[in-house]
DNA sequence: CTTAAAGTCAGACATGTTGTCTGAGATGCC
DNA sequence: GGCATCTCAGACAACATGTCTGACTTTAAG
């Protein structure tokens, strides 16, 4: 368990992510039409800047070896959900996940197939750690 | 279970609030001091803008009937948790939160009473829903 | 070879957010 | 009256965010 880095994107850095999470290896030709319906001019270079973020915060690296950069995702969906799950215990929950999980638990928001899962992930962990 | 409402609430703003959960009902003199040590001219000035700000978000309520109006908090750390929980499963999680639990559960960030809690709640919800 | 297409890069831009503060005026107290 | 204490309206710089323009380079086609 690696201790999570802070990752912070914005809605249109996500949706790049997205993108690459469900097709890793693109080059920005290939993830404009599937960001913007309507094809425009500056689309390109909008998406070419988000990813110049991306790299910048190390969420996504590049590959020049090819004429067109061909980029992929440096960060996955796990470690973003846990680098807010870190932000959001530390600022609410003074660092503990205990009451987070405690609020989803209690909150009647799972479904019975999650509630197995996490049966069955505790069980694990009392073999583990008796 | 109440649909939670998106709560936002930027860093000062958060300030604030776990000043009022600490201690409810305070005018702005009393609130400077705890946010504040260095008591310059313009921190109170800064409290009000920012409980204008979280009034109009509705996250604290004014009682005007004071000379010098007292403000109490109208969310709940809970409210705040449950709004950044349901934000971040639509974001990353499809809306479910299952995948967030089960991060926290396998991710060893949980203490043995964290655990405890846990399987308290999930045979509670056994019983309710059979 | 010339050209057009397709890239990259640097940077601009409008808009909104965030935390901060100033100044004008109202109100109560000694 | 004079002073301390408020409220209120609004300004401000700094930064974030999503968008786009223009200059320049490389590749491949004619």
């Amino acid at each position: 368990m690696t201790h999570p880095r802070k990752i912070e994107v914005t809605d249109a850095e996500l949706a790049i992510l997205q993108a690459l999470w469900e097709r890793p290896h693109q080059a920005i030709a290939s993830l404009v039409p599937s960001l913007y319906s309507r094809g425009g001019k500056g689309e390109y270079a909008t998406v070419q800047t988000l990813l110049m973020r991306l790299e910048k915060k190390g969420c996504v690296v590049r590959d020049r070896s090819q004429r067109a950069h061909v980029f992929a995702a440096a960060v996955q969906r796990e470690d973003l959900i846990a680098s807010h799950l870190t932000t959001l215990a530390e600022k609410l929950c003074g660092g503990s996940f205990g009451p987070l999980v405690s609020h989803l638990v209690r909150g009647g928001a799972l479904k019975e197939e999650d509630r197995q899962a996490i049966r069955e992930a505790l069980s694990e962990l009392e073999d583990d750690t008796p």
